[in-house]
Formats: C-alpha cells, structure tokens, sequence
RNA sequence: GGGGGUGUAGCUCAGUUUGGUUAGAGCGCUGGCCUGUCACGCCAGAGGCCGCGGGUUCGAGUCCCGUCACUCCCGCCA
C-alpha cells in the first residue's frame, strides 16, 4: 500500500463502498458527539469525512486531533444511510470507517482560520500566507489562475505563435515608470535594471525574424501599489507579430480573449465582435477611454441648447469660453441621459453627490406629466426643454443631467457621474463581459507643465500617415496606431503597430523635443536594429492579474495573486526587501547613504 | 510625497455622539456532557496597555495634540 494515500479526498464515491482505502489530508473540522467523532479530512482535491467510535483503540488520537494538524487514516468505505447523505459535498454518499489513524504533522492554534475563511486582517493573511493559501475562495482563485494561463498557452500556441525568454537583468530605460535596480558587482558603479516589460526584447525577436512570439512575461516597475495593481511586479500575455496591420493584430488576440471569458466567465456572456472606438468618440460618449459598456448612457453635446439661452449661468460660461481649441479651451455643455431617475429624489441625491465630489453641483431636468421639471427648464423655456427631451429620447420618469466647462477639465467627473447614474438606477448590466477595442490615439499630447509636445503613449508606436504626417501636420493632430482592449471599465492593454523605420523615429522624437544624441545614446541598439532590415511588426500585451481578476470577480490583485507584497511593497512572509551584510555590500561597491530619520 | 478611513479579546465588531460603577457580543480557544453530525448542540472557563506617547480633567476606550500601523485614493504607472 501506498505510504499516504490510495485515494485523494476529492476522490471516494457509492461505487468504492467496501474498499479499505488510505487517504492523508488536514484535519479541516472535527465534530466531536462524546460516542462518535467525525473528521473531515481535507486535501487540494476535496473533503472526505471519517467517522470513529469510542470502543475504538485509534479513538483517543483521533480525539486529540486539532484543525489544521496533518492525518493519515486507514479504513473501510462505508455508504451513508439516506437521511445523512450531505448533498453539498460530491464525496458525500460516503464515509470512511476509521481503523488506524496516524498524526503526521502538528499544528499550534490557528492565526487565521482555514475553515469558514472569515474576513481576516491583510497583514496576518500575509504574514501566513501558506494557511491562507488553504483557503477555499483564495486556494480556488490561484487554481483558475492556473488554469486560464495553462489555456492562454495553448489557444496562443495554437494560434502559431511561438513562446520564448526575454532577459531578467536587463538595461534600465529612460522614460516610463521608475526602474527597479540591481547592482553589479563585476562593473563597479554600474547597475542593471528589471524589465519593465519586454518591450524592446519583442521588438528584437521581431527583427530577428521569430515572425510570431508570446510570452507570460514578468514585468516589473517601482510605482506605489493600487488595490488593482501590485507594487513592484505584474505579469503580462505579452504578443508581437511580423508583417501585420492593426486589423491582423485584432484577428489574433480577439478570439484569445473571447475564448478565454466564454471558458473561464462562468457561462456569462461575452462581446461577439469587439466594437471599435476611437479615441475622442470614446472620451466624448463616456468622458474616458476605458469605457463600461455594460452601462448603457451615452453623453451627448448639449451646448447649441444653452448658448444665449435663459440659463444664464451656462449660456455666459459658453460665451466666455468661445476661441481656442476644441475640447481645451472651448467651454461646452454635455448632457447625461438618465432613464428612470425623473424624480426630484434621485436628482437632489446626484446634486448633493456632485458636490461631495467638490463640484458646485450637477444640473438637471426631470420629465413628468409631459413637462420638465427643475431650475434648468424654468429658465431654459418649454420649447427648448421639449426639444432636449425628444433629441435624447427621454419621457416621464426619465431625467437628464448637464455637465459644464471645458470639456478637458470636465469629462473625468462626467465619467464618474454617468457610472453613478448606470449603477444607481441599475441601468448597468452586472451578468455579462463586455469588450471593445479602443483605437486612433492621440500620438502625441500637451504637457502642460513642462510646456512642450510629449509622446502620449509608446514612443515606438507607429504614426498613423508615417513621415508625411510627422512633417505637415499638427503634432497634436496626429494618431497613432495604437489601440486599447478595454473590458467592463478595465483597461485591460494596450498594444500598437511598431515604428520599423529609423527616419521616422527620428522625426518622432525630434517633435518630442529629444535631440537625436539623446535617442542614440537610449535607444541605440533598437535604432541599430531598425536600420538592419526590420520588418513591419506589431503587438499588445494584456494584463494577466487583470484578466484573473474580472474573471474571478475580485477587484483585489491579492486575491489572485499566490505570493502579494503588502501596499508597502513588502513581503511579510519571507521579510522582503531585507538588509544584506557588509560584506554583500562591499562586493557589489555600494555604500549606503540612508535618509537622516533612518541613520540611527 | 499628499489626502480620507480604520485601530477595543486570537478574529469580526458594539461601546466614542453627551467623559462617570466591574469594557460587552458572536466566532475561535480550553475543559465537561452528548451515537449521525457536516456552520453539530448544551454547560462552564480562560483571554483586554481600548495601537503607542503626551495633554485637559476629580475622573479618559470616550475630548485635544502628536505618532505608528493597516487600508483606500491622488501623485506615479513609456
């Protein structure tokens, strides 16, 4: 017989009945009645329980046994008599009628339960992460995980793509988030960094004519933690592809994604054709570019409406603001549908929203007995207000709020109202995974504290109209191919077709106010490989812990995470970052200059 | 780097508004009883620097100041 087990405890059902079997586990819960003991025994498969008797000789190790401790139990399959049958549990036909009982390992009383899994502090959950791994919620999560990547691998290798290895150690980059570092000890004062992402390695295999490569990649920036984002490391279904467009780059990951939420979405529906929205239709529309489409509002510009109208709060904001440039200087006033919300209830708890968010309020019309109600449409007059109605299909019962300004300042809280709105009036569906592509992004954007033209997004991505663009248009003007998948509010990645031509990186850069020194000395090797002969590539790498997390139902990155720093960018288990010794620091050439609160 | 929230038993929380006797409950833990439970049940018990430091007061879990920890957000995240 085997030393632990014959079967796993996921295992026993009617047809052993009558098998002597061996199965080890954790003691998960024991239910002591004085003349009969149960024990469930637990293991990564399942729960089976064992039953023992008082005139048994293995009765009092069973009765000493605590939770948490590790058995081994010999015995015979017994059936359970009907009305005992546990219908909640697959092994629960059976019982296994304890013979011997062996205590493997011990355990001390619990810091965190296992059983029941109540709330517990992040911290202890943390510093214990092994007993919180047992849990069933987490131990399940960190399995599905498994499992969608164990799927991506396939339906990616399928696809013909090819799965290969970007360095660890690599150079640190001059822009994008804060690198972490590592020193070097056989080059004195000089230090690699941890890839941000590989994204310079892709590009490379792209040149190296790999055609089509995929990776799970490790990426790793130092930014401060979010409950979706985890300090320090992340990791990305990172994808390039030679001699494609944008639309061949869609036509590849589409289906993964698609495939990957009908499998693991627990039956919920999932986005047929992901819809296509440009960038400044998506910012117009929701105010964003990772929009919810689960929420059904849709925002509309309501100026012509106001302008020298009767509002005259709105109708001066719009004279005032009447010159520049749309959507940054151009005062406008955008209208937020709501279905459902007319009444004076619902519009007062918006006003009063809105002002907890430091906004002077929001303003609205609500519609009832064919009329609107409110201040607007007082001094807006029935005409205009019987026009607005009909212009955004809105009756009785129905509502419309106004946002107003320069749209540049004001779409990030119209973003945020619409979302209350969709939820509050349950216009949101809940049940269901809803993707676009977002696309036509700005290539370029105004830093207005350094008061310059900056890249808004991969400096590598390639203009959209190439060098005649960069040369004849304004900079601002330009898009870029480059696109986002966005899925129920979560960006999910973003991807762009490459620049492969040295004259145009040049030029982009040269807008950009990099002098071409600069881009020499940062990006030499890339711009070396790009004279070469670098064929037309492009990609995107989506977040895995983000899909894990929409698929799991969690908006916490630790829920699917196995081995989660804290928001403070620690490991309470292992006790990480940690001090090393004087002498690791005098082989690496590293003195330590700490901050005068820490000298001591 | 900045802002909000929280901090009371091993854990989840009540008590703080309005300072006043011995700080409570549930879960967990320990012991006892219990032959069909599966969130077993019943009885008893142990367990508290009320985060820490200072202040106001006859008196502080409660009010004030500071500080620390955790958490959420902003900055940051090509």
């Amino acid at each position: 017989m085997h030393a632990y087990r014959t079967h796993t405890c996921g295992e026993l059902k009617k047809q052993d009945v009558g098998a002597q079997v061996r199965v080890s586990g954790w003691v998960h819960r024991v239910r002591d009645h004085g003349g009969l003991l149960f024990i469930d025994v637990r293991d990564h498969y399942g729960l089976t329980q064992c039953v023992i008797e008082p005139e048994n000789a293995e009765f009092a190790k069973a009765e000493a046994a605590r939770a948490e401790w590790v058995v081994r139990v010999d015995g015979r399959v017994d059936a359970r008599s009907g009305d005992t049958v546990n219908t909640n549990l697959p092994t629960g036909e059976v019982e296994v009628r304890i013979a011997s009982l062996e205590v493997l390992s011990q355990a001390p009383e619990l810091p965190l339960p296992v059983f029941g899994e109540p709330d517990y502090p992040e911290d202890i959950r943390l510093t214990y992460r092994f007993l919180d791994l047992r849990r069933e919620t987490l131990h399940a999560n960190i399995m599905k995980r498994a499992d969608i990547i164990a799927s991506i691998r396939r339906r990616m290798t399928d696809g013909g793509f090819f799965e290969f290895q970007t360095p660890i150690l690599t150079a640190s980059s001059p822009e994008g988030a804060r690198d972490f570092l590592v020193p070097s000890r056989m080059h004195p004062g000089k230090f690699y960094a941890l890839p941000q992402a590989p994204q310079q390695f892709k590009q490379l295999v792209m040149i190296a004519g790999f055609d089509r490569y995929f990776q799970i990649a490790p990426c790793f920036r130092d930014e401060d933690a979010r409950a979706d984002r985890s300090p320090g490391e992340f990791y990305q279904l990172d994808i390039e592809m030679s001699f494609v467009e944008q639309e061949d780059v869609f036509n590849a990951v589409e289906p993964v994604l698609r495939g990957l939420f009908e499998e693991f979405g627990g039956g919920h529906p999932v986005t047929q054709g992901f819809p296509r929205i440009p960038y400044w239709r998506s910012m117009r529309l929701y105010g964003c570019d990772k929009p919810d489409l689960r929420n059904p509002i849709e925002m509309s510009d309501a100026s012509h409406h106001f302008r020298g109208s009767g509002f005259k709060i709105f109708a001066s904001l719009l004279d005032k603001h009447d010159k520049g440039r749309e959507w940054f200087d151009n005062a406008e006033v955008w209208a937020i549908p709501a279905k459902g919300g007319g009444s004076r209830a619902f519009c007062d708890r918006m006003n009063s929203w809105a002002q907890g968010e430091g906004q002077p309020g929001l303003g609205y019309i609500f519609f009832r007995e064919g009329e609107g109600a409110g201040p607007i449409a007082k001094n807006l007059g029935e005409t205009v207000t019987q026009q607005l109605r009909q212009e955004l299909d809105l009756h009785d019962g129905d509502a419309v709020f106004f946002v107003a300004g320069v749209p540049k300042d004001f779409a990030e809280f119209a973003a945020r109202a619409r979302v209350k709105i969709g939820e509050d009036l349950e216009l949101t569906a809940t049940d269901r995974f809803e993707f676009c592509w977002i696309v036509d992004f700005p290539m370029f954007e105004w830093d207005e504290e350094e008061k310059k033209v900056e890249f808004s997004h991969n400096p590598f991505s390639m203009p959209q109209g190439g060098l005649e663009a960069l040369e004849t248009k304004d900079p601002l003007e330009i898009l870029a191919w480059q696109y986002d998948i966005v899925c129920n509010g979560v960006e999910l990645s973003s991807g762009a077709i490459r620049n492969h031509l040295p004259e145009i990186m040049n030029k982009a850069f040269e807008i950009a106010g990099y002098d071409r020194a600069v881009l020499e000395e940062k990006f030499g090797g890339m711009l070396r490989a790009l004279t070469f002969g670098a064929p037309p590539h492009g990609g995107i790498a989506p977040g895995i812990d983000r899909i894990v997390m929409l698929l799991c139902g969690t908006e916490n990155i630790r829920e699917v995470t196995m081995f989660p720093m804290n928001q403070q960018a620690e490991d309470l288990l292992m006790g990480a970052p940690g001090e090393v010794s004087a002498r690791q620091l005098r082989e690496l050439h590293v003195r330590l200059n700490l901050p005068a609160s820490e000298k001591e």
